[in-house]
DNA sequence: CGGCTTTGTAACAGTCGCATGACAAAGGCG
DNA sequence: CGCCTTTGTCATGCGACTGTTACAAAGCCG
């Protein structure tokens, strides 16, 4: 997948500066504002992966704009980091009241803050889990049980679902029917061998209905193999 | 289903007591485990919302648990929130890596502590911030405890009402019987599986009656998902 | 090119999972 | 108390999915 992207609004310049670089070197794709109003036109136009805010702005201040970001369902589920030089108990906890997903009182250790901001990005890009499945074209997530193929989904039966799953997790090694009649169908179900060519086809079938190339190869006297 | 729970991970006794009190306080269903040991056990049997977890313990320390925690799939996304008297850049960084979802330090304020365990709750139970979870044409106020499809108004019985407020909670997730029953129904209840079968159906009744197409993607051996 | 093995696939019957309607029990409320 | 709503369970019926088989097609080898 592509590199994660930061909204980063902070109106001091030079801070802004510094935390943009800090930022670029960790390999985020940076957008700048230095002003609530232009943060919203950002959000707006490209939602970020995450939000990195200074509480302190003139204007739209940072947790008015937390406030509202928490508020639009569009742009809730994104992570809002706020920085602060408010250090006291009640404003703290008055930035996480509002919404914010962590709140780093300055002055902050940029490694830390780093650190806390690749923790809210595994949260948004479960691929880092390792929980979506993905092999060229095809993406399977476990989570939703939805298959996709480009954009367009797939529909799959629950055996298709788990073969399919299976090789997925180790693309490109070849399964004996044995091994997958152990993984898909489990460990003492006694089942036709052939019975996993059936599947296969129909794995196939269902993969290459709406276009595409068979994704599946067949390796004589062995198995099957993704890829 | 309706009070979220912790686990809370500390040797040492009078931390122990504090933390648990100030945990039920908070609305909190609290257990304890005094060891990582211990902690891995009840987390087999019922895992929690949330895991508070001290760094020093003696034997299976604090980083070592989050380790593991977030190496298992089952556990993985359950938020962990370490509290640590070590307060070195290299630490906070090192339990963030580890899998942490949040770090504090001794010592800290408990007001903030709890502040910070909301946000890590929040995650899991997005309905517990009290906002207005949507999908959809679907509009649902756990405040009013009304339901909108679109401008209509949908009556709900209470158990579709919770049904429904698990769906909003993470749409396009699939839940499992047993999943919805823990959720729905309550952690020790026994009622059988298929009396879920019967209350989506009456969702579904409920929010299709007015018109509009069937939100409730039913996954055929593994449950149901909204949208 | 035959003969043999291995794989692809259509067809089919059986099974399993799910939706639905009915019903009795439990609970809430005037 | 009696009415009404809600709840959990069951029986039934339908349809999707599954495993098997039979036969066609493809690969391999002399």
């Amino acid at each position: 997948m592509t590199q994660p992207s930061v909204l980063l609004v902070e109106d001091e310049p030079a801070q802004r500066e510094v935390l943009a670089y800090n930022l670029a070197a960790e390999g985020f794709v940076v957008q700048t504002a230095a002003t609530g109003a232009e943060a919203e036109l950002l959000l707006r136009e490209s939602p970020p992966d995450l939000i990195l805010l200074d509480w302190m702005m003139p204007e739209l201040s940072g947790i008015e704009l937390c406030r509202r970001i928490k508020l639009r369902p569009e742009t809730r589920s994104i992570p809002v980091v706020m920085i602060s030089a408010r250090s006291e108990e009640v404003d703290r906890v008055r930035g996480l009241e509002t919404g914010a997903d962590d709140y780093v009182v300055k002055p902050y250790s940029m490694v830390e803050l780093m650190a806390r901001l690749r923790v809210q990005l595994r949260r948004v890009r479960p691929v880092t889990v390792g929980l979506v499945l993905e092999h060229g074209d095809i993406r399977l997530d476990p989570e939703t049980h939805r298959v996709h193929r480009g954009a367009v989904e797939v529909k799959l039966g629950p055996t298709e679902f788990r073969l399919l799953t299976t090789f997925l997790e180790k693309p490109g090694r070849v399964f004996t029917r044995e091994a997958l009649l152990d993984r898909v169908w489990g460990r003492d179900i006694y089942v036709e061998t052939r019975t996993v060519d059936v599947h296969v086809g129909r794995l196939r079938k269902a993969l290459t209905e709406k276009g595409g190339d068979d994704p599946i190869r067949t390796v004589r006297g062995a198995g099957y193999s993704l890829g």
